[in-house]
DNA sequence: GATGAATGAGGATTCATTCAT
DNA sequence: GATGAATGAATCCTCATTCAT
């Protein structure tokens, strides 16, 4: 029962947010009365909450796989995170919008703590970054904060828009992020720029 | 009256969000009455239209600007266009979260209005994009579409977590997203093939 | 202007009801402004006791008129009577049915006044029957208030349903509740029985 | 609960109208709080259905048990359908009252619904002098429709001004009701004219 | 485990009316 | 005569939550 709360709960505010949708349209969905649901959750936020923990939880586990794994490099590391949250989408993406949008209703300790995991999520993920450069796997020279904060922003928002059933596999979503993120969009102009600078070099040198 | 009933509702719903937002909240902020409200607004929906609509049009209409400067390259123009919206922030960045957070609480017929609106925008940029594609300014091998969706997310999400008060400035803030997008955060393996091409070409020479 | 208020306001009343005609959409009807109204009405009560008392006084005042045409036998008054109600449909109707709906909204004192009005009209009715009965005009054997709330009812009953503009003419409505009211509508098998006592009689004389 | 709420409401509705009565006004009458009245009833304007309904229905079946009795005359139903609405009085006035007052509160298709009903009821009598003027009951130079319409005017009136616990006594009201309708008010002169007729008929026997 | 009647605080909205200009 | 911004009380309605059974 618990669990089929949690699943309508999830389809129902993805569809029509936390705060339009009551208590009383959760359990018509169901079939069950006002009792049940709260003999299973103390409250609609808590429920709320819950999904909340859930979803980020099962999140930094399955990042933690992926970090531990010592056979990869950054690189693939970074693309592997990248295709997790990419295929999430068709798997938790309801969740993931829930997540991303409803944190609002949460009181100021349960925010707290979900602001905790989140945080957890994103500096692991510059931590990698860092080891990479490091590594001399990427550039040394970008902030690592902003850069990730810029690879979230622009692979959560496929939340948003990308249809894992659409013309796009999700393959190929993965990778031309992953492109972009390595290589950028410019046409390879700067070969020129880096031959002058290296020619430049050559006669200083 | 009603710009001030305008301003402090964006601000209110910026913090609290619109379903937590009461109009006894916004009035009691301004210090009138609730008949006051309905005098100059049809209703708390219309109200958050409205803010919708000054926004995407102003936002708009910037954009155009930029857009028909002739002396810019396309390049020059999407850096200009990023700009645009990273210095959005600090004049309108609680209209903005506003509007990326809310427009779930407008009706059927309001949100198509606005998401023509959001299309438009994103369209030209992608037009840009393609165009500058044809002009050798960027790279032709990935669809225009992810990659505008991806720099938009890049881009927006900086309204939930960049600080225009803060260590980063906003120059850089712009010229980080710029790099990233242009070139890729990949450490210049590439430059060593280059490197080594034109060393090549220095011997062959 | 007063009076296009009053007329207007008899529109709406009629159509809408007097509790879901607000002020401000007589208002927009005329294309005045809120001040305007105030100017020539005290309240929106005020303005529908107008209503009730021009219509109720230029009744009266037909009514009179009729009364005292010392022309007309007591039937062919009240004949005239019904065919004023009747013909006042066209001209008065929306006020008619205002002032037999809407009199609740009156307070207690303007109710009464009105009330005096109506019972003057009824009683004055009623004397007219009272004078055919003791003039042979009519039976004697039945109760004259109750008589006069029938036929009453029977006529004001046609605010409701009758189309002035439809497919019985005003005369026929007036001749067919005249023939009603006087001769009701039973078969004249009473003529077997008014036969058996004139045999009777013929008997016993 | 239902019930009482119904109850109350049909009391204060007659008392002051549906406008005019408070969601307030009933729950502090019956002592409930207002989510108790909206347990039970969607809206006020669905209890005003609810009261509608229950009127209408009640009514027409009653007159359904009139009309199948074969034992009775078509005259004979008239009569027990007149006695019926008069009796109802006494019973069922409020309803009654809130039926014929306040039916313009319904929304259209609340109406449409109602009015049918309304119809039927209508239909029904008319079917029955139709079939009462067939059998040589009633005149037959009569529009039924307008007929029927006078003679519900005339009874549905008494609602308003008829108190079953005054100096006339529901038999006497509906004797004389019937009395009216089946010969009208008229002094019988005609009696001479039959008696003419009726010794010319002895003349020519 | 589950029910569902009852609560009551809170929220959006309406609207007749006032009044300074 | 006319305006229209501002009032504020009243009203309908929602909904998370409780609790006796």
């Amino acid at each position: 029962m618990r669990g089929r709360i949690l699943k309508e709960s999830i389809d129902l505010f993805d569809k029509k947010g936390f705060s339009k949708t009551s208590i009383q349209d959760i359990i018509d969905t169901i079939g069950v009365t006002k009792g049940t649901f709260y003999y299973y959750f103390k409250s609609k936020q808590e429920l709320l909450m819950d999904i909340h923990l859930n979803y980020i939880k099962e999140l930094l586990a399955e990042q933690e796989v992926i970090f531990n794994d010592e056979y990869l490099s950054n690189k693939e590391k970074l693309n592997n995170l990248i295709s997790l949250i990419i295929k999430n989408i068709k798997i938790h993406g309801k969740s993931a919008r829930v997540f991303n949008r409803e944190f609002r209703h949460l009181d100021d300790n349960q925010l707290k703590l979900i602001n905790d995991y989140r945080k957890e999520f994103r500096i692991k993920l510059q931590k990698l970054l860092g080891e990479g450069i490091e590594k001399g796997e990427f550039r040394d020279d970008l902030r690592c904060d902003i850069v990730i904060f810029g690879i979230l922003g622009m692979v959560n928002r496929s939340y948003n828009w990308y249809d894992p059933d659409g013309e796009v596999s999700e393959e190929e979503l993965v990778n031309t992020y992953m492109d972009i993120i390595l290589n950028g969009i410019k046409k390879e102009e700067k070969t020129a720029l880096i031959n002058e600078k290296i020619i430049e070099n050559h006669f200083t040198a």
